[in-house]
DNA sequence: TATTGTTATACTCTATAACTATA
DNA sequence: TATAGTTATAGAGTATAACAATA
């Protein structure tokens, strides 16, 4: 079964993810935020003011972890909810100052993880990568 | 941020992971298995008659994840827990002849599933991507 | 002293289904 | 009827620590 497992595209994809998210989130400990948690706020220093639902297909995550990941997000202050005035069952969520500010400041880290994951990989090794997994997303998703 | 996620080797191995593992979850329902207790089976089925502690290393899981999923699989009747007689701290894990069975049966929608994801990507990129996720775990690891 | 494995705590995330409120 | 979002439940992972039994 070694031999089956690491032809598996799947534990092989698997596993290098959990190695990353568990390293980013150690990286992130200091900063209280989770990898997941970082990827909403990180969005949202991007694009600003957007349903909770575009928020949510933007970073691929579904509607209870949204809720979950953005109640906690509120609460710490980052982010805000707002009613929104044309549709009364959204919510509009907004990027405080202190979580941009935050942003700003983990912005660095987040871009020494990458360059630290894709060490000794040229930047067309990368962007096959990229490519190949885009694939097996689509793969999967036929 | 689109941009940046996009750009990003961590969101992106973590997201086509997600993927697989729920597509690879749903093609398991109906055998009752999650993919991570299919990884312990696999791995059993192949190498028999091995410590907890070796299995854990093999699938690359901790000791507490360790303990629980093979809890669940001992309820199920699909693998033994025996005291070993050269250790007696250790167990030894094995198969039964129903979790055999049962990965008999599992092993080609397995297969299938790996093709699938594969499907359209030649050998080569295969084994280029097995080798840049390889690096990139090892990256993780420096 | 070190190792094997268990137990416990406290979080985190994901998937799914059921549910409320609104469109 | 469909959609936005919440809540509840269950499985999985991480981190940490403490612990018993054995080497």
């Amino acid at each position: 079964m070694q031999l089956a497992m690491n032809e598996s595209i799947g534990f092989t994809v698997y596993k290098t993810a959990l190695k990353l998210r568990t390293e980013m989130m150690r990286r992130l400990k200091p900063f209280g935020l989770t990898p997941e948690q970082w990827t909403l706020l990180g969005c949202l220093a991007e694009q600003d003011a957007i349903t909770q639902r575009e928020l949510a297909e933007r970073t691929f995550k579904d509607g209870p972890t949204t809720t979950r990941l953005l109640d906690k997000l509120v609460e710490t202050g980052l982010v805000r909810r707002d009613g929104s005035a044309s549709d009364r069952r959204s919510f509009i969520i907004s990027i405080t100052d202190k979580g941009r500010a935050l942003r700003d400041e983990i912005l660095p880290v987040a871009a020494r993880m990458n360059e630290d994951a894709g060490n000794n990989i040229s930047s067309d090794e990368k962007a096959l990568l990229f490519s190949l997994l885009n694939k097996i997303q689509k793969n999967i998703e036929a």
